[in-house]
DNA sequence: CATGAATGAGCTTTCATTCAT
DNA sequence: CATGAATGAAAGCTCATTCAT
């Protein structure tokens, strides 16, 4: 992939909608080029491939996604509380950018075979997670869990499947409005 | 979808595997055929296209979940004790269906695009638990929460993302290893 | 080809206003059964192919033609009258069997290719036409004409594509209403 | 249709032999592709179908009867020999383009069905012969019709089955020797 | 006799990708 | 640098036809 000349990244952007309704195979170069008004070609020019456009639609999210979180967890308070911050920056995310969410969404079975992809989703977010996992059974604010790697999917799971829910055409209620509820549950699980 | 005849729904299970390594569309109707051993030309007579098979797989695997997950919901206990036996059973499923359940998975993006798939989904697991929820707010053996719904939609996330990182390739610790871990963090969350 | 039972002729005749509207290779065997109600298998059992049963409408309407025109031919009166019978013979068939007509016009390429049709064709129309300018010739009533086997080619072009278009979907005038028109034009031209 | 370069369209054109040889049903991409030496795909980058590439060797064939016939329309002399210039005009060009007449004449039916061409056929022949007659009777060199248009159909009729039986392999005559019989034959008819 | 079930053999069309300019 | 033109390589789907019952 060649460095991208001013206005490109943004042009590229363009293209999230077309992945998040149709999915990668379903998207033509056709279509993307039509929708950023890059023409084929020159895409070619800047990306080795389709998927390779899509892998950089993701990691641009993923990155964004990394930023806020890795913020998050450096801020104020007890791991509890960051954890809570955490959380709320990746929701965050979701609302700033819901197509390519979206898209990371409908591709995420691919996603997870392109390696590059992979370790970043681990580097945005279960790694910081089960870092704050393991400060919170320190400090007091978390339960000591035996396995914070798998608390850490989990987490992913719940956030991430709300905030497509979320962000999806159709849904009755916004990111800032089901946010405390998840980290509620994510908190205080369901429990009496 | 012409009615099957007898041994033709094993056959087509043996096409899992295909969609779970590769997905549907790098998944050649050619490939199904070698798979299954039934001709191109005879899939095409049972099925009407190829997404048509992957959504045949898709709710045989979900009234598998379904078929469970409502006998784990009417079995003895109170709604705490259910919810647990519910999760339990949905990833017994994945265990059990290892290969159905990555397609699935795989391919979620598109799924939740074919509407009878999408319908599914909810009556095999969401309803059956937000149902839950409610009672366990009756009972006092759950939390009583604003938006049981939302919190199923958790639930599931939380619980298929462990489930299909439990049953990908390479995966540290089986299904049953971790069921236990996740019905702990869906009960009790992460805070001390 | 087996003899068809009773009450077939007429279903397959039912097929005749497919092969019209669409042509033989875009009239599918299923069109075909279910336009007759006659199931796939059973047609085969009594035609040899898809283009067998266009042959058997092709001899059918070109029969019926001949023995129309035959009729005509051996009618009272000169060359000249039974030539203008013969004409307004064959655009009644027409008119009595638009779609078969129709059908014929449409695949009129293919037919020619048939062997049996184009003999057919022959003994239906231009022979008789034909043997009708010699006899004229001799009884006066019709030019000596050089070569009257391309004036009976010329005539058949003639009434053919008046007829096919009189009955064409959207035509203005009836075969009855232009019928003399063309006698005329065949018998006078069109010089001063 | 894409605009052609240079050179494409007489390659084209040499796909006109095999659609007279065995109509648009029969003739595979594959088939003009090799007789062309276009390569299949580029086919379909110039083309949009199939029908498309018939479609444009019709309207080429058709726009040169049409040049011809209005060059014979617009020449020298009375209505009754500018007619005869005009049959002679266009069987010129089935003797010139045998292969695309022939073509032509093979997918007629379905040719009828395609709007574009049959429009350019009244426009080619059927218009300019409607409006000769009207010319001859009013000069006194052709009878006074009562309905132009259909004696113009009659006409077509007339010549164009004389015609392509003269280009049919395995015909007596060629065109330049049944020329004058055709024109003999629409100004006089057969009567004596 | 008739026919439901099954399939072999293609064929059109699509599209990612390349490359000369 | 960018891109219009061109194409190799599939692949989904169709359908005429067969045959066991």
């Amino acid at each position: 992939m060649r460095e991208l000349p001013n206005g490109m990244r943004d042009k590229i952007m363009g293209a999230a909608e077309l992945f998040a309704d149709f999915g990668l195979d379903a998207t033509k170069m056709e279509d993307i080029a039509a929708a950023t008004g890059v023409p084929k070609a020159t895409l070619y020019y800047y990306f080795k491939s389709k998927e390779d456009i899509l892998a950089f639609l993701f990691t641009e999210i993923l990155d964004e996604i990394a930023r806020t979180v890795d913020a998050a967890v450096a801020s104020e308070g007890n791991a509890a509380q960051r954890l809570r911050a955490t959380i709320l920056a990746h929701l965050k995310v979701y609302q700033d950018f819901p197509a390519a969410s979206r898209a990371l969404q409908f591709d995420l079975g691919r996603a997870a075979r392109i390696p590059l992809i992979d370790k970043r989703t681990d580097a945005a977010f279960l790694g910081p997670v089960r870092k704050l996992l393991q400060e919170g059974a320190k400090d007091g604010s978390l339960r000591d869990i035996a396995h914070p790697r798998l608390a850490a999917v989990a987490i992913l799971g719940a956030v991430t499947t709300v905030g497509i829910n979320a962000i999806a055409p159709g849904a009755t209620r916004r990111i800032d409005e089901v946010a405390d509820d998840v980290v509620d549950f994510v908190m205080q699980g369901v429990s009496a």
